[in-house]
DNA sequence: TCGTTGTTGTTAAATAATTGCCATATTAAG
DNA sequence: CTTAATATGGCAATTATTTAACAACAACGA
């Protein structure tokens, strides 16, 4: 169905920093953890803590708290991240670009296989160890590759129609950057990632700050 | 026009989608739009329109509904976009160069008057019409203009780094892409942008609808 | 073994956010 | 001028989220 068992895209977002934390954790060394050390760290209730992990599973253990490795596994599983995605790209620009050489994803299970770009001049080019196809070929690279999430870095007017080509040709995640809301079925996930609301967000603050 | 205190964040973060898609009105033409037609348009109740923009002041008239061109306005101020905010960028990657070169940025009063990078193959090397400057000179610089806001779009070790350095020479406003969460005074305001959290986001609501 | 301390999972209470409702004001038309 | 249709702003009701409280159980030391 549509959205995941009714738990709350609040609790969903904050999963990944969790991740985060038990990661530099795990990479520490340390092997248990409690709630309450961990709300110290995170700066976070660690009634919150307690109530988001158990969403999805007792993990942890009365008089011991959490094991670090075990429950840092088990998020990634609850974030699909313990089997390998497969991720395009379309839009070579800068962003596309930096996306592209970011070494985090391919650590956490995300595997980018494919870049395209409309630009004649861009076609050809290498991204690391990726060629820059033309976007008029993704229609055959779709029907040909598993992609299950497709990247939008593309200026904000080409946005719509890439995505309605992504969803005809069945992709049923979008990871969009471009400054629109898109319009897609009930059952294609879209994540924005809308860095003009971002950065106004952050003047609000910064200018409320000020009074 | 009397600016409230206390704005919850979520009210907040919804601002900027209202002004992009009263901008969108205001280029197509449009003079008036009620709060049911803009709830039409972006899929949000109506109710939750005309109670997040009374947190400002009454914008509307009975009977008329809003001014497009007057209300657009109204927000661009509340965001502190009547302003020009003076924004640097530490780190001149790709990451660094996408946001230098968004047009948008520059059209709601943001103005990247400097990007600096550690790297002494990046030092010297121009970014439209920037020249990227050695972190060296961040200090002095920080001295001799003024900055409202300074991005990071360092790796996640120096973040803190550059963080602590901006802090002590008076910088209020970080806009934070590291993959860390930044220890700040009070005072000084931080939006995350952490594109790794967003990307799992939308690996569990993938994998979550799939089941 | 037994008691003390620590810590979870869970339920209940408190807060926060969203939505529904409507009195009242404005516009538009006859 | 009168009336019907429209649409806000504010408040009340509802729903969602967060925090607090605590019973139950594990660990550990004596």
């Amino acid at each position: 169905m549509v959205q995941g068992k009714g738990i709350s895209q609040a609790v969903i977002g904050r999963l990944p920093r969790y991740y985060r934390y038990l990661n530099t954790l795990c990479n520490a060394g340390t092997e248990r953890i409690s709630s309450q050390e961990l709300s110290k760290l995170m700066h976070v209730t660690a009634s919150q803590i307690r109530q988001d992990l158990n969403h999805f599973g007792g993990f942890g253990q009365q008089g011991y708290g959490y094991n670090v490795a075990y429950l840092k596994e088990e998020i990634a599983k609850i974030l699909g991240m313990d089997t390998t995605k497969h991720v395009i790209v379309i839009g070579a620009g800068n962003l596309g670009k930096a996306l592209l050489n970011y070494p985090n994803f391919s650590k956490n299970g995300f595997s980018f296989t494919g870049v395209f770009d409309s630009d004649p001049a861009k076609v050809g080019k290498s991204i690391g160890t990726l060629t820059v196809e033309d976007v008029k070929e993704l229609p055959q690279y779709l029907k040909e590759h598993q992609v299950d999430i497709a990247v939008l870095t593309v200026p904000r007017e080409g946005a719509e129609a890439n995505a309605r080509l992504l969803v005809e040709s069945g992709v049923k995640a979008i990871w969009n950057f471009a400054h629109v809301d898109l319009e897609v079925p009930a059952d294609v996930q879209v994540e924005n990632v809308h860095l003009a609301d971002s950065l106004m967000k952050l003047s609000y603050n910064y200018s409320a700050a000020r009074k």
